[in-house]
RNA sequence: GGUGGGGUAUCCAAGUGGCUAAAGGAUGCAGACUGUAAAUCUGUCAGGGUUUCCCUUUCGAGCGUUCGAAUCGCUCCCCCACCA
């Protein structure tokens, strides 16, 4: 491939692209370039988020170049206190050794392992002397700091930044430098951090690192960016009728940029999807998109339960079965369904749930919290949307 | 270090002695309508019970004043701003 094809490669779907010159004079010399993510291991599960970025690391693998995945294990025993996480609990290095190992299994569902190097950030920091932390933190300014987008946000709306936050992108930063990145990728988030992984390896005499900023992927609620905090991410460990859920839940607008981002469709490939129906869309792009995790009679299953259940509204054709035996104790449905543990709200609010007419039994909506099934008859009872049990004679 | 302002439920935020399990938003959940989309409307949103009612816990933490405290007092913890 020539060298201004290889470029729109690595510039697609980019929504920063910074250093462009420098790459190109690169790739004209033939180089293998080392491209960096870094990775946070204070929580393992991935999600789709995380795919866009693993995207562009696979479509750099198949360029031929290196990834080089950098375990912030040194940072995080350090303890991030970005946000109200303050509390976060500091991780043991094994603790962080399994997640980091988590992290990767989940990556390599999209990524080719063997064109991956994976470095930790102890290596050097462990190592380092307090002084050499302090020439590091020289070559940066605290008004450059307050530049960073979040830190300017923090800093107008009054919420607390510890002084060790601006420590992190130092560190970063640093990283960079250690592992000689022609690439370094990031969500927009990190703009900043990267950025000042070059001016860091300018002062230590590299060439700048490019820079690669991906957009973020829009959580299932359609407005903030996909995130394990926001509770509005499908995650790689999903179970694949989750997973299939999720995805039709997405909202039209979103699922778009879901082609575009994670299925990596062309323009043209999307316009003419628009002319189709969204819903039969959005069925094309679950089965695109569990293809990395689940074999094919999976993905037909979860369609088919999906269809069952809520195009349909009908019964699923497996769900869990109880014995009458197991509500030996109980005197209503509501105790019942406490039983199954199936329900993961508290009482009350179940009781709330069958006021508001969203308990069936036999597909017969009740009305009563009293109500109470006849003893060692068989029933189905569906529980909100999602959860149906069955009990058995 | 000095001065001032603050800490209320998942989040934002009102509330300065009883009518307060705590206004109003947002989020969530359920119902209607649908395509488990969006939009809209309705209800609900601390826990438990023998459920037009009762009990328990909750307004940063602890102690106190009072028949009665988110509200008043004392001590402590934390945050923000300005000045240094």
């Amino acid at each position: 491939m020539d060298i201004q094809d290889q470029l729109l490669r690595i510039a697609q779907n980019t929504e920063v692209f910074l250093g462009e010159d420098v790459l190109k004079e690169k790739l004209a010399q033939g180089k293998k370039l080392r491209v960096k993510l870094g990775v946070d291991p204070t929580r393992p599960d991935l999600t789709y988020g995380h795919w866009v970025v693993f995207n562009k690391l696979r479509q750099l693998q198949e360029l031929g170049h290196q990834v080089v995945f950098l375990i912030g294990d040194y940072t995080t025993q350090i303890g991030d206190p970005s946000g109200r996480s303050s509390i976060r609990p500091i991780l043991t290095p094994e603790q962080i050794e399994e997640n980091a190992s988590t992290y990767l299994s989940q990556a390599f569902k999209i990524l080719d392992a063997s064109q991956t190097e994976t470095h930790r950030n102890s290596e050097w920091f462990s190592k380092m002397a307090f002084g050499d932390l302090l020439s590091l933190t020289r070559n940066v300014t605290v008004a450059q700091m307050l530049e960073r987008d979040d830190f300017t946000k923090r800093y107008t709306a009054k919420t607390p930044i510890a002084l060790v936050e601006f420590l992190y992108p130092v560190l970063q930063a640093y990283d960079s430098v250690m592992l000689k990145a022609d690439i370094e990728l990031g969500g927009t988030d990190q703009l900043f951090n990267m950025c000042l992984g070059r001016q860091f390896q300018k002062t230590f005499g590299q060439t700048e690192q490019a820079v690669l900023c991906m957009p973020l992927l829009v959580g299932l609620d359609g407005e903030k960016k996909m995130s394990k905090s926001f509770g509005n991410y499908i995650a790689f460990n999903d179970s694949a009728r989750d997973m299939y859920g999720k995805i039709m839940s997405i909202s039209d607008e979103a699922m778009w940029t879901y082609f575009k981002l994670l299925v990596l469709e062309s323009s043209d490939q999307i316009e003419s999807r628009r002319t189709q129906h969204p819903m039969q869309m959005k069925k094309e792009l679950a089965q695109l998109l569990l293809r990395p995790f689940f074999d094919e009679t999976t993905i037909a299953e979860e369609q088919k339960h999906f269809e069952t259940v809520f195009s349909k509204k009908k019964l699923p054709s497996d769900m869990p079965i109880f014995n009458w035996s197991h509500f030996a104790q109980c005197k209503t449905l509501v105790d019942m369904i406490m039983a199954t543990k199936l329900y993961n709200g508290s009482k009350k609010e179940l009781k709330r749930l069958i006021e508001q007419g969203g308990v069936e039994v036999n597909e017969q909506r009740i009305d009563n919290i009293v109500f109470t099934l006849t003893n060692n008859t068989s029933s189905v009872v569906k529980v909100g949307k999602k959860l149906f049990f069955k009990v058995e004679a």
